[in-house]
DNA sequence: TAGATTGATGACAGCGACTGACATCGGATC
DNA sequence: GATCCGATGTCAGTCGCTGTCATCAATCTA
């Protein structure tokens, strides 16, 4: 039995959403988040770089995965599809049935706060780059990379919300697809 | 002659920029700000709504102005092209030879803070969302409308990095129209 | 013209986010 | 068994930001 209890940085992201759930983002202080987890607000800002960044502490796996994916494609495959594929496979893994209440409830605290949505815009600002990296390094040039990019995350982004969606029956990596079948349409017409 | 000098808020945003390019926007206080500008910290805070607005408070006019020529571009004009009008206007009017000095500037102290990269995304995103209203209010439906919009963004970025580049020698307007079209060479590939 | 009103500012107290420095102590290492 | 290490606690302090009330020149009003 260790000194403290297991998986503070856990603990303290758990009591954090459920506080700014309850109370609103701008309601809740570190000290309540903290001492809900049972620990001081000084480990908080040891595990956490600021208040906001709690919430999105699980996106860099996220990042590595997606890249990964890219890095990983075939060299066959279109450099939109290997993005994309780099998104279904991060759904299989990060956007799961059982984790979708939790993705509901985070979006929803997201979505009445406007600097985590800055926060977000951000993240997924940094997600691109990272695409676009990933892009160049299997030899596409700018801007297509860039841009390729950049339209994976639109792809991204509309596939979360139809997932988050309360009448959605599809899982996360079927409703990329769907979502980039309706962009390459548009962009043909 | 007033009871005070005139333009407090301008005289805030002269001396927020000064300093925060001569010490970095984490190494300057708003008190130093309001001090500089002859003023008080409790006054600077009735000017901008943070320390970060006050390198972007003149954005809402910029987005203004963008809005209203898509709302008035003819109706033959393309999606696109009506943004794009939008972008060329508001360079004529804002991005002119004798504020690159200043534009440089500021985008040099945004490029060297984390903070300040947020918030400007945080107002591309918002200007994404008016252009994209804008449009849909020309009959123009989604997801067209948002995507056209976003499209119009990275167009902004491209032109307005180009602009700001010490070898260009084209004027914003201009380097609206090359981005652009180096953009559709790219999609009808 | 005297008095009321307004609007931008100052003064001040206070909260909360965040940081630096140092202490603590169970567990791992040698 | 002494030593080191790493996660946590404690405490003081800075700074962003807000609420509240006072000030006072300009302007309006009777």
């Amino acid at each position: 039995m260790g000194r403290w209890e297991p998986d503070a940085g856990g603990r303290l992201a758990q009591a954090a959403l459920a506080l700014y759930g309850e109370n609103g983002f701008e309601n809740t202080t570190v000290a309540e988040i903290a001492e809900r987890a049972g620990l001081t607000e000084r480990t908080f800002f040891r595990h956490f770089a600021d208040k906001r960044e709690v919430l999105f502490a699980g996106g860099s796996a996220l990042q590595e995965l997606i890249v990964s994916v890219v890095a990983d494609a075939p060299d066959s495959q279109a450099p939109i599809d290997a993005a994309a594929a780099g998104l279904e496979a991060a759904g299989e893994q990060f956007f799961v049935q059982e984790r979708r209440d939790f993705s509901r409830q985070r979006q929803a605290v997201i979505a009445s706060n406007p600097e985590l949505q800055e926060r977000e815009l951000s993240k997924l600002a940094g997600l691109s780059t990272a695409i676009a990296d990933a892009l160049r390094r299997r030899g596409v040039d700018d801007p297509a990379a860039a841009l390729t990019a950049e339209v994976a995350i639109a792809v991204f982004r509309t596939a979360f919300e139809r997932w988050i969606d309360e009448t959605n029956r599809h899982d996360f990596p079927q409703l990329v697809r769907e979502s980039l079948d309706q962009l390459k349409a548009l962009t043909a017409a």
